[in-house]
DNA sequence: CTGAAACATGAACCACTATTCAACTACGGG
DNA sequence: CCCGTAGTTGAATAGTGGTTCATGTTTCAG
């Protein structure tokens, strides 16, 4: 499991000056190295025993450094579960994006996505768990996380519209519902269930975004 | 909020006998209704609070009955959260398939079942919550839940398929998929958002799972 | 080289809360 | 009316684990 270091600014500000109480990001080639350490082991942790049962000492364990040397770097557990849903976010749009594009048209690239995205749950199911506990634990990081997404995802399907691609409709609804899908499919077909081949799962999937249930 | 009280047995056994330690079930018309009481204290407390911040201490004051007296009804915390989410799965069920079925044909009882479940939602958001955050909590619960109304959604498909009213496919994925649709709708548009019309939701919805996003 | 800032350490502290239990009260069949 | 059982009570217990801090070590700019 990797995690690229960027604890960002938890708090009100923008990262760029040390606007709260005391700056955590590492100053030294040293301190960058135990801040990545830190975050991966709170990746495998969280991942494993989910936030509440997950521990500090654990992770501090897991990273090989003392219990303190995690509060030089996160003001609190959650703090550090916040910057592990940020960073996931990331991860995930960052593998499945290229996917989409460089599909031909929007309704091809939507079955390419699926694909990617189930591929890139069944190997990081620890990063799909901590993105869902989000809910519970940063719910406005959730909330960010898919209210992102949907917005992307629903302009990239007006766009599509424009270019003649898909029939027209609610995009904002088109978009959560479609997004919906994705994450449950990923849930039973990629974390639960993983036997099945990705392409097939995409398939049905695909041809019922494409074309509906209505008999034809 | 209102729960019917039915612990039943979390352990092993059928609720034939007092197989395991003490039968917790009440036996006097007073014990029902203490029963009763905490059932919905905790359905609220959970509801608000979470799991993990919610408290057995607040669930008995919200009850008006002594901690002492919880113990009398539920072996430990997570019980409690187990028996709520039978109950509450059972809830959604009973609420949303009588529309489902009183619809001329199946896809317009997707349309109907889509517009209670928002409906309902809107109005039992704890209960949302409470079933989604089993899944960290009770995961076998919540698999149980989604496994079973998937099952019934599949073969409710492949019937309606028998009668010609949606063209063929592979009812798995696609029960999932609806699911999760469905869900990620609820959420969305149910508990963060309750602002628009449960019908424009639907009719957008039903449109998107009826005819796809293909151009016609 | 040097010293001030950055970083590392981990035992101790502390707040929190699930669970237990012994003493007490209400219920209801006979 | 009596008595055994069901139910009630809430202070005390016990275990947990996040967070602090005083002390020691490493880094690196000047």
């Amino acid at each position: 499991m990797t995690v690229s270091p960027h604890p960002h600014s938890t708090g009100t500000g923008t990262d760029s000056g040390p606007s709260a109480s005391t700056d955590k990001r590492p100053r030294t080639k040293r301190g960058e190295r135990t801040l990545r350490l830190l975050l991966d082991a709170a990746a495998e942790e969280f991942g494993v025993r989910g936030y509440y049962d997950g521990s500090i000492a654990r992770i501090a364990q897991r990273a090989g450094v003392a219990i303190g040397s995690f509060y030089t770097y996160f003001d609190s557990k959650e703090a550090v579960f916040r910057a592990l849903v940020a960073d996931m976010s990331r991860q995930v749009r960052e593998h499945v994006v290229p996917h989409i594009l460089a599909a031909p048209d929007r309704l091809s690239g939507e079955r390419a996505g699926m694909a990617a995205y189930l591929q890139f749950v069944r190997t990081h199911k620890a990063l799909y768990r901590i993105i869902d506990e989000s809910a519970f634990v940063a719910e406005d990081a959730y909330r960010r996380h898919y209210v992102d997404v949907a917005q992307s995802y629903a302009s990239s399907l007006a766009q599509a519209f424009g270019r003649g691609e898909i029939a027209d409709g609610d995009w904002h609804v088109r978009a959560w519902a479609i997004m919906g899908m994705n994450v449950f499919l990923g849930l039973k077909f990629g974390v639960w269930d993983d036997g099945q081949p990705v392409d097939e799962i995409a398939a049905a999937a695909h041809d019922l975004i494409a074309n509906g249930l209505a008999p034809r």
